[in-house]
This record gives C-alpha cells, sequence and structure tokens, in this order.
DNA sequence: CCTCTATATCGACGCCTGTCAATATGAGTG
DNA sequence: CACTCATATTGACAGGCGTCGATATAGAGG
C-alpha cells in the first residue's frame, strides 16, 4: 500500500469515528507527513518535473541521471521514494525500467492540503 | 522573505528566462522543496490543522502545547519553522503570541504541486 | 554458459532535524 | 525595581536522510 493510499484511507476513517478533537489526529498526521516528505527533496521534485515533461509521460533510470548530476544509485533511491509514495508508477520492459506520474495523485495531494 | 514568495518568484522567473531545460531548475527545485519540507513533519501539519480549527482563526502557543504533548521549546521551534515558510502570521499582543493561517497560502502550495 | 548493460540493493559516511533541558527575553504586576 | 508568566533562543544529543562506492540481480545477445 502506498503512502497517499495510507493517507486517505486514515482520512477517511477519522471522517467517520467519533472521537476527541476535530482536528488532524497523530496517526493521520503520520501518514500525510510521509508523504510531503516525499516531495521535500529538490531532486525529487526535478524527478517528478522531468517524468511529467517526458516524452510518452515516462522516463528510464539512465534518461534521470544526467540532468539531475547524480549517481545512478541515487537516483534509483529517489525513484522507490516516489514509488512507494504512490506519486510514481514502475514499469519495467525489458532491460530498462519507465517510470511515470500515477494520474491524479498529484491533485490528491493538493486535496489532502486544502483538507488541513 | 518567506519560503513560499521564495518559491513562486523563482517560478515566475523561470517562466521568463529562454534557458535550458523546461523542467525544473536546479533553484526553483531547491525554495519548492524547503516549501514541501515545512509540511513534512506530523507535528507542524497538527499545529495547522488546530490554528486553523481555532476560534477566531488563531492560537498561542500555550494553547498548542498540550494537544501535541510536546515542550514549548519544541512547539515555538515549530511555528518559526510554518512562519519562516511563509505559512502561519506571527501576531504578538502583549505577553502572548498569537499564530494564525496566512490567507490563501496552502491553496497557492497547491497551485505550486499542480505546477511541477 | 558467458558477457554486457541497466537497474536495484547494501554499507558507510556526513549532514540535517526533531527533541529536550537550561537559559534568555520581554511584557505585565505589585 | 523585583517577581512572575509566556515565549524565544541556545546547546547538546539521537535518529533520520541524501549521497556515494561496491556489489547483486536480471534480462539481452553472442
Amino acid at each position: 500500500m502506498t503512502t497517499l493510499q495510507i493517507a486517505e484511507s486514515t482520512a477517511a476513517q477519522a471522517c467517520c469515528t467519533p472521537s476527541g478533537t476535530p482536528v488532524l489526529g497523530a496517526e493521520e498526521a503520520q501518514g500525510k507527513a510521509q508523504l510531503f516528505k516525499a516531495l521535500a527533496d529538490p531532486n525529487r521534485l526535478r524527478l517528478l518535473s522531468i517524468v511529467k515533461a517526458s516524452d510518452g509521460g515516462e522516463a528510464c533510470v539512465c534518461d534521470l541521471t544526467e540532468p539531475l548530476d547524480l549517481g545512478q544509485p541515487t537516483v534509483s533511491h529517489h525513484l522507490k521514494i516516489l514509488v512507494d509514495a504512490g506519486l510514481l508508477y514502475r514499469e519495467k520492459r525489458g532491460t530498462w525500467a519507465y517510470y511515470s506520474l500515477v494520474p491524479g495523485a498529484l491533485e490528491r495531494i493538493a486535496d489532502v492540503l486544502s483538507a488541513l
């Protein structure tokens, strides 16, 4: 389960629980914070931007290493974080791994923001 | 200048510079990442939520220490980060410091997201 | 099977950050 | 001025995170 899904499910749960305070609970805050943590790195933001602007909406690791001026293991590490957060989709075709934006993921994070 | 203002001004600058890649530049990414860093902590998200839900849209530090179960210096530290990011407004009246949401700040961050 | 290439994982290192205790600042009050 | 209370700042510590080099995995082609 991705972080984005967790953030949304805990929010839904909170809206139906009669519990204490009407403000953001500790567990929901934890999940949503992890979502923003995925965005809280300049290189990850650039990765999202490049993938979004790429032809066909997808890019492989080899296309991403050079513009960021980072080592390949580091790029793979950032991509994994974005995939785990539910922002990127990973599809392996042959030797290459293609990453694409999960449709609507960014918009859903924007919704999380306004629902604070 | 707040981080939010920096993030927006660098974005505006980027839209008019004829420079290289059409994707997110390094400095813009840096500024926007710092904005998300301010949101990438569960206690800061809860602070925003409590302030937003507070009566009159403002709360003082003494109201925020208990629900978060954190020490007063820690809460002040988080509040400072949110103020520096341009998300909270600080007004000192007498001995108390009242914090309120900067109008439209969250929405503008949502815009930053969709403009990635 | 062997090699080559693309990607992922591991281990280590340094930096950043969240937290607290202690202290400083500063406004109100007697 | 002395005292108190609310808040901010400082210094220190532990844990998390970004980065890299080295290594593992896995698919393609001879």
